[in-house]
DNA sequence: AATGAGACTTAGAATAATTCTAATTTAGCG
DNA sequence: CGCTAAATTAGAATTATTCTAAGTCTCATT
């Protein structure tokens, strides 16, 4: 489950550096939605001359090309995720962890939600707070 | 549309003091979901002495016993609703205005979103920022 | 209506996440 | 291989929010 594999979002125009795919790295290799300060610590672990800065550069880089989501909770740090299919975020207030959850096949936001008429929808966020009960086996 | 009435929240275990309804006021009749430092400056038009640090507590109060609801957007100031209903918000890109959304009658959750088994859900957000094309009437 | 305890309010300092600045280094095209 | 624009850096700056400690007010109880 822990292969440290060599990633590479290979993207067109995404210039890509020894910083950014030290960070790109960090966030495949362990996909539980880290914050900048965290992706800095993992970071300076391989390549202990990053800075601060650089993370929070990289970071937007490779969300401005679409490598890597932003995720918001709250008022909280930003957190990435190099999970880019569609999906919304479960948060579990008992142990911390953000679960992607994803949308049923086939579902249309029109289906449940009174949008505007006419509107163009740009970018989507789901944000769920809960709890999941212990597995009991 | 701008009838300037006294609204009272009348919660049940919230000491309602001069700020806190000044606050709370300030919500009810303009319900643009403004940010602390917009509640503050309507605030001091009513009552000048109110500092930021009070407008900040009187918000906290209210949410905390359910009188309005913080919204954040990305990482933006939190914004402040009276619209106690489930709902989204829809954030117009081209206006900035940000538009309450609801739910279809008798939808749930579990229809169209692949939830954690026996999950709970305290709380739910959801944000969707697009445009809505200009009305041509 | 007066009292008192605890909750509210205040100004200003402190904090935390993020962005900016200006100087230096580097990627990668030609 | 040299060049130029883009990336990186350390550290300062910014911004929203929270904290602190002292003074004030609300309201349940008299």
């Amino acid at each position: 489950m822990s292969t440290t594999k060599e990633h590479d979002p290979n993207i067109v125009g995404l210039r890509m550096t020894k910083h950014r795919k030290v960070v790109y790295n960090v966030l495949m290799n362990e996909r539980d939605h880290p914050t900048a300060s965290e992706v800095y610590d993992r970071s300076r672990k391989i390549n202990p001359e990053i800075s601060l800065a650089t993370v929070y550069n990289c970071l937007d880089a490779l969300v401005g090309y679409g490598a890597v989501k932003q995720v918001n909770f709250e008022r909280e740090s930003s957190r990435y995720c190099p999970n880019l299919s569609e999906h919304g975020h479960f948060h579990d207030g008992n142990t911390g962890v953000i679960h992607d959850i994803t949308f049923k096949e086939g579902t249309n936001l029109s289906q449940f939600l009174n949008l505007p008429d006419g509107c163009t929808i740009d970018d989507l966020e789901i944000t769920i707070r809960g709890s999941i009960p212990p597995t009991s086996n």
